[in-house]
DNA sequence: CCGGTCACCTGAGTGC
DNA sequence: TGCACTCAGGTGACCG
């Protein structure tokens, strides 16, 4: 379930390992998780130079120089996405167990040049672009600021604007992009708000506080490596911030804080959890 | 515009 | 031991 920090993560490792690599060649194995033309796929990404790996929200950014020109694979790995170091499969049965897609590159030692795309549940998404379409699909995309990136007075107006309740106006990427089920969750815990609380009658002292938790919250996980739940790992390994979840995942449990049991609900057809002592309304001005 | 539901998939966990 | 069942969350599509 890589939300923010786990992409950052992995990221940041792809960034480390394979940036200034050339690919040699590229398989696919489930045509389905390459959701932009197949031949083009290949033919824009063969003997593409990697320049960088960067996270745009939750997509994973390949930034590469191709034969013809700049060329972006972006990567969304929804719930079970992963990159691993391998040997190249010669074969099929060479490919190891629910890798999707695969590129060998240049430059490394053969049993660990090929960077394979891991995805259990056949979720996730990769796609390659030249510049042009590069723009239209991110404009169909309409993504949000980062909450690192948001002036607090934007963040007022883009919760304010919306009608929903606040977790789903959260999870809603083209308001924010970064935070999912796990990170809001914490962030509504420290914010002391409930997730059903209207985001249009969040005062300013809420939303500052929202921002405020969100990028204190998402900094810590970033330098823990993220949450590893299930699923996840960067190419350097998990995460522990799973360790700090004060709610997610700790249904029953007492509150860290007053001792009431977490209480799980759906919210938006999301696992919800939240503290019914420390969660309350919205917070009054100066607090 | 908004909420609810389903579809996309597989594995882990639970209860009988 | 095995089987049926539910659940996990990111996103897009569809309906009311």
């Amino acid at each position: 379930m890589p939300e923010l920090p786990e992409v950052q993560t992995i990221a940041s490792d792809l960034d480390d390992v394979v940036g200034g690599k050339t690919i040699a060649a590229v398989a696919v194995s489930f045509d389905k998780i390459v959701a932009s033309d197949l031949n083009r796929f290949h033919k824009l990404l063969t003997g593409a130079t990697i320049d960088s790996v960067t996270r745009l929200g939750k997509w994973v950014c390949f930034s590469l120089s191709g034969t013809e020109g700049p060329v972006t694979m972006l990567a969304h790995l929804k719930m079970t996405g992963q990159f691993h170091l391998g040997a190249w499969p010669e074969g099929e049965s060479d490919w190891p167990p629910h890798t999707r897609a695969a590129f060998r590159l240049k430059g490394l030692p053969a049993e660990n040049d090929t960077l394979f795309y891991k995805d259990i549940r056949k979720f996730g998404r990769l796609r390659a672009f030249d510049l042009m379409e590069l723009e239209e699909f991110l404009e169909h995309l309409g993504l949000g600021p980062d909450p690192f990136d948001m002036e607090p007075d934007d963040f007022y107006k883009r919760l304010t604007s919306k009608k929903g309740r606040l977790k789903s106006v959260l999870l809603n990427q083209q308001v924010v992009a970064g935070l999912g089920n796990i990170y809001v969750d914490e962030c509504l815990f420290a914010s002391g708000l409930l997730p059903t609380t209207s985001a249009c009658k969040l005062s300013r002292p809420d939303t500052d506080r929202i921002l405020t938790e969100a990028r204190r919250i998402l900094a810590a996980s970033i330098k823990a490596r993220g949450s590893t739940t299930s699923n996840y790992e960067g190419l350097k390994g998990g995460g522990s911030f799973q360790k700090s979840h004060n709610v997610y995942g700790r249904a029953g449990e007492p509150c860290p804080v007053c001792g009431s049991p977490i209480e799980k609900s759906v919210v938006g057809g999301r696992g919800t959890h939240h503290c019914p002592h420390c969660q309350r309304g919205r917070l009054k001005s100066g607090e």
